[in-house]
DNA sequence: AAGCAGCCAATTTTT
DNA sequence: TTGGCTGCTT
């Protein structure tokens, strides 16, 4: 991390930094940062190029020039990176720098609207759904609308779930959300649209916010009431924002309002880095920054003090294939290194083993285990690394992935803590009533039914009258919810349930219980830590705790770390592996036909291989077998293949191509064979050699087509061209999954 | 009518 | 490994 010194810190003319930040600790764009303090600044920052210093020392100097820590806002992507700016912070001045706010918009919506939620008809024990529990009360709506069931064709909770989400989180009305890109389920928008309108009255009937009601309802706040947006205004006279390239509209409304009084707002992103798009993000928020605060000063970081110049030289060309880019090269001042390694392995097994094998290697000769990561684009991509590792007694730590808030019998202790907190939390009350024998989810609503309207819910309870079935089970139940009124602190309370639930959770997974009884025990120690319930509640939705095989692995911070993409965005380590990154896991499959998606999966590559400071391997597997355990081909990924040969040393075994079956070495893959790898995962049997395969992907430019023409993809099936949109993409129509904008080098279509 | 066991299918990324 | 569906049992 060594810095040239580019600023004369004793200038006559320049205001002086503070004497905790040396001379050498800041070049010219990164100390003009650190010392424009009032007013719109965008930083545009490249990978590596020291960012997160930047926002510490700017924090540092803030407080430094007497801005109380109370008036800072410090808004990230993770609490994880929040924390970690705000300690910093803390250890280069002193402690008064913890008391900056710092955190995601929605746990800073989530405090807030605990003060101020009754302006929007919310009381401030609210109940925080996660992913599943949103599911959950999406599924209660559809049978309670006898919408499920056999026979019906509707889509499934996760695909409502996804539409009435996207709609809020892209600020589109739903209609246009479902003819677009849902344009199969148009027959479906009214019952659609009455699902929303239940959940919606759902979770206000019963205290609920889902992560979207976090943001909208906190905008909504700040938008109507002109007293709070003032209140809130004064309090964070100054605001950051890192990360602001992965922010949504609404997101961009809420610091927008917050700083409407004064203007004091520093966003920093890069465009490069946009990798949540999914979700709703909109990298143009960073680029109409600009127009939306006049006067904005606009800085960029651009040399990168991180990888290696052989590093960076493979990560300029990836991003360079980029379709929509704004120019900008990163350079960096480290010569030394190697250039990142391909491994084609024949299967994944081989993969994993020399994964597992190079990181043990590594290691003898002097990395740290916590200086290596391996990164992969879904979370089960590195199951068979994990068996390998602990065959191998290489501890890991896994981030992304399962959490342990996601497993049954976790969420079922969560349900019985949701009701003391929120006794209207009908959800919970649901969840809790099945683990009576013989109630099933028609009984379970009829409970519901009478208890969640009662004014006093465990009273309403308590005189309902139960079946013989399931009369004794009923009363400890009771019994159990008043007591936990009694319990002073969540442990006591969670000990106390554990007595009442133990015998439900052995009956409820008799086949494997001993294995979940230690994530309840990896619960205990977590909500040991808590001195409220509620804190506990909303940190176990907000910032869910990742599943660890190996609970002591997580807690020392010294082991390798497996993670995805995603997750381990704004971090770096030494050494950084890519496994998978074979065409159809890496660029998901279900990304290739859509061309918006496809490149942010060419992003997503480009910040995984940026976290790498001197090396850098990259592995795929030559074949795969999937879940039905058939074998499949694969060929590299098209983000690889397009490389010019010579950035990349290939170490694959027996010096064989990794791009072909044969050949001696490495070749660079020219434009003309790229179509015939686009789609790669295809079964063993039906895999023909390239040149001869017939009657695929054919279609390579708009020229051979028209309008009207029939055509045939291999995914969407059979459609008709209904605009030829440019030299390469065209919008088709499929009855069966609507209209899509194709780009034929990637999308494999054919005359029908 | 409601619960429950067993079979088959599918499986991205996250607050 | 969970989730949805079917058909059997209470």
């Amino acid at each position: 991390m060594e810095q040239t010194s580019l600023f004369p810190l004793n200038s006559s003319s320049g205001s002086r930094l503070p004497s905790r930040i040396g001379a050498n600790d800041l070049n010219a764009a990164q100390f003009e940062a650190v010392q424009t303090i009032n007013g719109p600044v965008l930083v545009i920052a490249g990978a590596g190029s020291g960012k997160t210093r930047t926002l510490v020392y700017r924090l540092v100097h803030m407080v430094e020039q007497g801005i109380a820590p109370d008036n800072i806002l410090l808004l990230t992507f993770t609490r994880k990176a929040a924390q970690q700016m705000v300690g910093r912070a803390a250890s280069l001045l002193d402690d008064t720098c913890q008391r900056v706010m710092g955190g995601t918009f929605h746990a800073v919506a989530n405090l807030l609207l605990r003060r101020y939620g009754h302006h929007v008809g919310y009381a401030p024990n609210f109940t925080i759904l996660d992913r599943a529990d949103a599911e959950g009360i999406i599924n209660l709506i559809k049978s309670s609308l006898d919408l499920s069931g056999a026979g019906k064709r509707f889509p499934s909770k996760r695909v409502i779930l996804n539409i009435i989400s996207g709609s809020v989180n892209k600020s589109h009305p739903l209609e246009e959300l479902v003819s677009s890109q849902y344009f199969h389920l148009a027959e479906f928008m009214d019952d659609l649209l009455r699902i929303r309108k239940h959940y919606q009255q759902f979770k206000r009937d019963h205290g609920l916010m889902d992560y979207d009601d976090l943001l909208v309802n906190f905008r909504d706040v700040l938008a109507e009431q002109e007293p709070v947006r003032r209140e809130i205004s004064a309090r964070f006279r100054y605001v950051m924002v890192d990360e602001y390239q992965d922010t949504n509209r609404i997101q961009a409304q809420i610091v927008r309002l917050i700083t409407s009084s004064h203007g004091n707002v520093m966003v920093v992103g890069d465009d490069s880095q946009s990798i949540y798009s999914f979700r709703g993000a909109d990298f143009r928020n960073i680029m109409d920054f600009p127009k939306i605060y006049p006067g904005t000063k606009i800085i960029r970081l651009e040399e990168n003090y991180r990888s290696s110049q052989k590093i960076l030289e493979t990560t300029n060309a990836i991003i360079e294939q980029a379709q929509e880019r704004y120019p900008k090269k990163l350079f960096s001042n480290i010569a030394t290194g190697d250039r990142p390694a391909l491994f084609a392995a024949r299967d994944e097994g081989e993969q994993a083993r020399y994964v597992a094998k190079k990181i043990d290697e590594l290691h003898r000769q002097g990395t740290p285990y916590h200086e290596m990561a391996v990164l992969f684009r879904a979370g089960f991509h590195s199951f068979k690394l994990e068996l390998e590792l602990a065959s191998s007694q290489i501890a890991f730590e896994k981030w992304g992935g399962l959490k342990l808030t996601e497993t049954a019998h976790v969420k079922d202790v969560i349900s019985y803590l949701r009701l003391i907190a929120n006794m209207k939390d009908s959800l919970s009350w649901h969840r809790i009533l099945l683990h009576l024998p013989k109630v099933g989810p028609k009984t379970a609503q009829k409970i519901v039914a009478t208890v969640g309207e009662a004014e006093d819910p465990l009273a309403a309870l308590s005189k309902y009258p139960p079946a013989p079935a399931w009369k004794n089970e009923f009363t400890e139940l009771v019994r159990m919810l008043y007591d936990l009124a009694n319990c002073r602190t969540p442990l006591a309370q969670f000990e106390r349930i554990m007595e009442y639930y133990q015998p439900v959770f052995e009956r409820l997974y008799h086949d494997d219980y001993p294995s979940r009884a230690r994530d309840l025990e990896q619960f205990k120690t977590i909500i040991g830590d808590y001195k409220t319930l509620q804190e506990f509640l909303d940190d176990a939705s907000l910032d869910p705790p990742d599943l660890t095989a190996d609970p002591l692995a997580a807690s020392d911070r010294k082991t390798l770390v497996l993670s995805t993409i995603h997750s381990a965005k704004g971090l770096e380590w030494d050494t950084v592996f890519i496994i998978d990154l074979a065409d159809g896991k890496f660029p998901s499959a279900h990304s290739i036909p859509f061309p918006e998606q496809f490149e942010e999966e060419r992003r997503l590559l480009y910040v995984a291989a940026t976290r790498a400071k001197t090396r850098l391997f990259l592995t795929y597997p030559r074949e795969t077998i999937a879940p039905d355990r058939t074998r499949h081909y694969c060929t590299i990924s098209p983000f690889l293949a397009q490389l010019s040969a010579g950035l990349i040393s290939n170490v694959s075994p027996g010096g064989g191509s990794p791009y072909s079956g044969s050949g001696a070495s490495a070749r660079r893959f020219s434009q003309q064979e790229k179509p015939d790898m686009a789609f790669s995962c295809q079964k063993k049997d039906e895999f023909l050699p390239a040149n001869a395969a017939s009657g695929t992907g054919k279609i390579t430019s708009t020229g051979m087509l028209s309008e009207g023409l029939a055509v045939k993809h291999p995914f969407f099936g059979h459609g008709q061209i209904k605009k030829i949109t440019g030299e390469k993409t065209v919008d088709v129509f499929f009855p069966r999954h609507g209209m899509k904008t194709l780009r034929l080098d990637y999308a494999q279509l054919d005359l029908a």
